[in-house]
RNA sequence: GGCGACAUCGCCAAGUGGUAAGGCUAAGGUCUGCAAAAUCUUCAUCCCCGGUUCGAAUCCGGGUGUCGCCUCCA
């Protein structure tokens, strides 16, 4: 298994720290809103990759944080005239079900940062009093010049980023680079007691000790999206480094950005799309196909073309799982047959999780499946391996119910299928042809199959 | 200004030194009462210029273009 290092900025082979198990970690939403199609796009790779860990036989821990104390929950509280509390609280419920509808699955852990408000304090006064972080005026602040390697995860100097135009005024840093690590509570704010005043911990913390906690330090994995290597992961590893003398993690993933019809998403230009509004549209398979069928580091763009050849990709599969009858498929053994489109499966989702190339042969096992020249045992093979590798990737969770209505269980549109096969038999066409056509009107297409008549509905 | 990514058929997208996967679309044949589905066939020399090499989409240099990070952001 070859995985793209964002540190070393290398392919490099990967190495559990522990023999048969991988640890690791995705930032997760900071939950003041509902989650956006891009974020959608990095939760879900990070359940792929949970998925082929588990699906290669590793036993995965999987921590994805819930930060539920931030400036923009807060902001968000005041809009909504709530508690900050309240805000978190039904974003979180909201962050599980579209999760859930997008066929994601739930994490080992889904950690809050408001659970582990001490343990922060007591890091955080740890960096302290060791040098690595200064007090002012109730801000705790952690000094990128304390120690030496600030940069090296996301490949920047310090000198560079003061002379970065943008660096933020604060007359308080001793370094503008410096980040916060406390925040001083301002009147009708969050607060928790510490040894500065009452406050709130910054967001760079949480994760390095929640990780810690949950997984250990250092962990396998550590992933987000792309914007997160600087400055929130450069921040979390360099708080790591400082205390626990250790990489916060061996290997640092970063999900490309998506765009909107070639623009960057934002509220301001107006084309931002929530993941429940993309779900009303789509369904979730096609969201995935969309998503994996372009490989995770590179942007990918969001348009409705896209999604309706996602849509008609999808279908595709379907169709020749159709034809098949699932229940019999999936208890069969794959034989030496397929040996070949598995090894072509794995060896592309062990090169960097090669989604695109996957996904190139559940194409080549999809045609096997619809090739009515082909043995039927060789067919049914095709299938089942077709629901397993699929099913790495996160396809095919409940083919069953997807095709139900493509069985003979509505007893009206089998019966006209009856009706229109005693017209057929006669050779009186209109009259079975305007049997065809009508149901097409209402959505059902038959096709004419060795197999009989099929119907399905598109 | 600093750091980085990308540029492959009409569209989407693999390929990282050995002679261009796959999907969508399109055209034609077979099958079909006609369709649908299936099936067969056809459709690119890889942004430009130079270099390295027996050989480059793939490596190096220089352009051009697009994008991201450097500020909360997946």
């Amino acid at each position: 298994m070859k995985i793209y290092n964002s540190y070393t900025r290398k392919k490099e082979e990967f190495k559990p720290i522990e023999e048969g198990k991988v640890r690791m970690y995705a930032c997760g939403p900071t939950v003041y809103n509902y989650f956006h199609i891009g974020n959608a796009r990095t939760f879900m790779f990070f359940d792929v990759v949970k998925r082929y860990f588990e699906f290669i036989g590793y036993d995965v821990n999987y921590v994805q944080n819930l930060t539920d104390i931030d400036d923009k929950i807060i902001a968000q509280a005041i809009e909504e005239d709530v508690k900050a509390s309240k805000v978190a609280e039904k974003y979180i419920s909201a962050f599980n079900e579209d999760r859930a509808k997008l066929g994601i699955d739930t994490p080992t852990h889904q950690p809050k940062a408001t659970k582990y408000i001490k343990e922060m304090i007591r890091f955080i006064k740890e960096l302290v009093d060791n040098g690595f972080a200064y007090e002012q005026n109730g801000d705790v602040y952690f000094s990128v010049d304390s120690f030496k390697g600030y940069g090296s995860l996301s490949g920047r100097k310090v000198e560079d980023l003061i002379a970065g135009a943008r660096v933020a005024e604060n007359t308080a840093k001793k370094n503008p680079a410096d980040f916060t690590l406390w925040k001083d509570a301002k009147p009708g704010e969050p607060e928790w007691g510490s040894p500065w005043g009452k406050g709130r911990p910054g967001w760079h913390t949480e994760c390095v000790v929640m990780s810690k906690d949950l997984l250990g330090v250092p962990f396998d994995i550590h992933g987000g999206g792309t914007d997160l290597l600087f400055p929130h992961h450069e921040n979390e590893n360099a708080q790591a480094k400082a205390l626990y003398h250790s990489e916060l993690a061996k290997v640092w993933m970063h999900v490309g950005f998506l765009n909107i019809d070639g623009e960057k998403m934002s509220k301001s230009l107006k084309n931002f799309f929530l993941a429940r509004e993309v779900l009303e549209k789509y369904d979730s398979e096609t969201v995935r196909f969309y998503f994996l069928s372009k490989h995770y580091r590179s942007p990918i763009d969001y348009n409705a073309e896209i999604l309706a050849e996602s849509e008609k990709a999808v279908a595709n599969f379907y169709d020749a799982l159709s034809m098949i009858d699932i229940k019999e498929v999936r208890a069969l053994t794959v034989d030496d047959s397929m040996s070949k489109y598995e090894e072509e499966f794995n060896a592309a989702m062990q090169d960097d999780f090669n989604t695109a190339k996957a996904i190139a042969v559940l194409f080549d096992l999809s045609k096997s499946v619809k090739n009515f020249s082909v043995e039927e045992s060789d067919r049914k093979m095709a299938a089942s391996l077709l629901l397993k590798l699929g099913g790495s990737l996160g396809f095919f969770q409940n083919p069953e119910e997807k095709l139900k209505s493509g069985e003979s269980s509505e007893e009206l549109v089998k019966l006209l299928i009856k009706c229109r096969n005693a017209f057929k038999k006669e050779k009186m066409w209109q009259y079975s042809d305007m049997i065809r056509d009508e149901l097409k009107g209402l959505g059902i297409v038959l096709m004419d199959t060795p197999d009989g008549t099929k119907w399905t509905r598109k």
